[in-house]
DNA sequence: CTGAAAGCGCTTACAG
DNA sequence: CTGAAAGCGCTTACAG
C-alpha cells in the first residue's frame, strides 16, 4: 500500500525547492540543464507521476472527454464508441462513458455528472426521448459553462454546436432507387428507431424517391418488437411488398426473418436494404445489403473535432461534418436490371 | 461562459466564513440550523456545485471506476459494460472506459492511465495476449498502490484479487452431454477465443464429457476467420461431425452458416450449442441454442464487489463469485431422446 | 538559475 | 456555534 511520490518528497531528496522540481520536470527553460537531469533521474527512480487532480485543479484541464450514447448493444453505437476510444486514447485523452438508455432523465443526470466532473468536452448522440419531446433545457448548463460539445448521428437544430451526421437523405433515396432498378414495384420504408432525427431524414430520402417514381410512399413504424411479425406481415400482404428499406440493422434482419418464416424468398420475392454494417447483417443468411455508415470513423472524427474545439485550433463557427456513406451490396438484394443484361 | 460558483463566493455573499459554508453544505452538526438553511438557500440560488477535483484532492476518493475490456464489439462485453454502467451510475460512480484490443501494451497503458487518474477501483477482463503470454508485470503498480481490482470472465490465478466467472466447466460438460443425449455421435469443441482462460475451462468441461462418454475429444481452434470455412469443413467431413459445442457466439453462428451453405441441415445433421445470449444467435435461422452467461449481471456484480472493496464493507480475503449459467434452448439443437419419447 | 509565496477549491482539526 | 489556519499536490508570477 505505497503512497505516490510527490514533488515535496522529490524536493527533499534533491535538496532543492518544490518550484525547481516542478519546473525541471516541465522542462522549463529557466532551469539549469544539469539540475534538470538530476531532478528527472530522481523522479524516475522514485516512480514519480504527477497527481492529475492537483494539476487539473490548477490548470483547469482534465484531459477527459465525456461520452453519452443512447445504448451500447447496437452495433452502430458499439462501433462508434470503439472509434472514440481508440482516437481519444491515442491523443492522450480519457473517456467517461454514460449510457442514456434513450431517456431524457438519464441524459440529464449524465450531463450533470460530466459537467461536475470537469470534462474538457462532450461527445454525444441524443436519446430518443430527447428528440421526441424536444427537451433541451438540460443542455443549458453545458452551454453556460462553455463546455464544447459535439453531436453525432442523432443531432438537433436547436443545439448550436459541432455535428457529425451522414448523408441520410441521399443514401436512402439511392437505396430505394436501387430496389426499384432491381425490379421492385412496391417498396416500403420500415423503422423501429421512430422519433429520431436519423429516422426522419431517412424517411424524407425514401419519400422523395417514391415521389420521383410516382409511387405511393408507405412508411411502417414498429415501436415494439413484440408485435413486429404481426405488424409487418399485415403490411407485406396488403401492399404486395417486394422491397424494404429498413432504417436500422435489427429491423432489417427481423424483417428478413419474418419473411423467410412465411415462405418469402429473399431476394427473389422480397429485397431488403438496411443500415449499419454489423455482424448481424454480415452473418445472416442471406447476408444483408446495407448502408455502411462508417461508425468508427464517425467516432474518430468526433474526437478530432472536440479536441480541435478544446484546443481552439478550429474556427469559431460550428462545424457540421457530413460523412458520405455507401451501399454495401450483399445477398438480400438483386442486381439492378441494367446490370443484369 | 460563466464560471462555477465557489465556496469563497458564497461566503462573501453570506458574510460568513468559508469553513461555515462548507460545513453547512455538508450538514455538519456543528452548524446552527438557521445558518444551514440560509447557506443552502443561497447555494441553490447560485447553482453551486462543489468542485470535485478539489474534493478529491483532499479526500482521496474520486467516485470513479476504471473499466478495461478486451473489445466492445462482441455482445458479451457490450452487455457487461451495460451492466457495469447501469449499476455504477445508480450508485453514484462514474466510469472511465478503456479497450485493450486484446493487447498487453494497450492494457498496460490503460492501467497506467487509470492509476494516474486516481480511480477508486478497477473492473477488468484480461486481454488475450496477457493470458497467452502470462504477462502480469504491468499489474504491479495497481497492487503496490492498493487499488482494488475485480476481474471478470477472463481471470488469472496469478492475480490475487476479487473475481467473477461462470461455471464454465460444468456448463460445457452439460452442453456436450445434451448433444449426446439428443443423438449426436461425433461432437467437437470449436473455439476462436483461443488462449483465454474461459476457453481453457470450457475445453476441460468438454473433454471430461467426452471421457465420460468414452469418445475421443476433438478440439478445433480457428485463429483467423479468413480460413474459418475451410478449416471447419475439413474437420466436419473427416470426423463425420454431428454436434458442435462452440465457445463463443460468433464461432457458433459462423459454423452454422458454413454448414448450411454446404447442405447440412440444422439440427438434423448437425446440432450446435454456443455461448452468450446475443442478438446474433437470437436472430439467426435457426436460432442458436446457447449458454446464457448473464453478462449484464456479471457487470452489475462486478460493480457491487468493487464498491464493497472500496468502502471496505466486505471481508479482507479475495472473493471469487461464480455465476451459475443455464442453457437456453432454441432451434439449433434437437430435444433430448429421453424427452422425445 | 533558484526559491518563497500565492493560489486552484475544497475539508477539517483546532481555537475561541 | 463560527472562523482562522493548515494542507491536499500542484503551477507560476515575482524576487533575488
Amino acid at each position: 500500500m505505497e503512497r505516490k511520490t510527490t514533488l515535496k518528497e522529490l524536493a527533499k531528496i534533491l535538496n532543492v525547492s518544490i518550484s525547481t522540481v516542478s519546473k525541471a520536470l516541465n522542462d522549463s527553460s529557466e532551469i539549469n540543464p544539469d539540475t534538470k537531469a538530476r531532478v528527472k533521474e530522481v523522479a524516475l527512480a522514485n516512480n514519480y507521476v504527477p497527481n492529475e487532480l492537483a494539476q487539473s485543479l490548477k490548470g483547469k484541464k482534465t484531459k477527459t472527454l465525456g461520452v453519452i450514447i443512447p445504448e451500447v448493444l447496437s452495433q452502430f453505437f458499439a462501433k462508434s464508441l470503439h472509434g472514440i476510444e481508440t482516437m481519444a486514447s491515442s491523443l492522450g485523452y480519457k473517456i467517461i462513458i454514460c449510457i442514456s438508455n434513450e431517456s431524457v432523465q438519464k441524459e440529464t443526470e449524465s450531463l450533470n455528472i460530466l459537467v461536475n466532473t470537469n470534462v474538457d468536452g462532450i461527445i454525444m448522440s441524443l436519446a430518443r426521448e430527447t428528440q421526441a419531446t424536444e427537451s433541451y433545457d438540460h443542455f443549458k448548463k453545458v452551454f453556460d459553462y462553455g463546455i464544447p460539445i459535439v453531436l453525432f448521428d442523432r443531432v438537433s437544430d436547436t443545439l448550436v454546436c459541432d455535428k457529425i451526421t451522414v448523408n441520410d437523405r441521399e443514401i436512402t433515396h439511392k437505396a430505394a432507387m436501387e430496389l426499384h432498378n432491381s425490379g421492385c414495384k412496391n417498396i416500403i420504408y420500415l423503422s423501429t428507431i421512430y422519433d429520431t432525427s436519423v429516422d426522419k431524414q431517412r424517411q424524407i430520402g425514401y419519400t422523395s424517391a417514391m415521389k420521383e417514381l410516382r409511387s405511393k410512399p408507405e412508411i411502417l413504424h414498429i415501436k415494439d418488437y413484440t408485435y413486429f411479425e404481426e405488424n409487418l406481415l399485415k403490411v407485406l400482404k396488403k401492399s404486395n411488398v417486394d422491397g424494404i428499406v429498413a432504417a436500422d440493422e435489427l429491423s432489417a434482419i427481423s424483417a428478413m426473418k419474418t419473411a423467410l418464416n412465411h415462405g418469402y424468398r429473399i431476394p427473389e420475392d422480397l429485397s431488403v436494404i438496411g443500415f449499419t454494417n454489423g455482424v448481424l447483417g454480415e452473418n445472416f443468411i442471406p447476408s444483408l445489403t446495407t448502408v455502411e455508415q462508417y461508425a468508427e470513423e464517425q467516432g474518430r472524427t468526433a474526437v478530432e473535432l472536440i479536441i480541435g474545439r478544446i484546443q481552439k485550433t478550429i474556427a469559431a463557427e460550428p462545424v457540421h461534418r457530413i460523412i458520405k456513406t455507401s451501399i454495401l451490396h450483399r445477398n438480400s438484394t438483386r442486381q439492378s436490371l441494367a446490370l443484369q443484361k
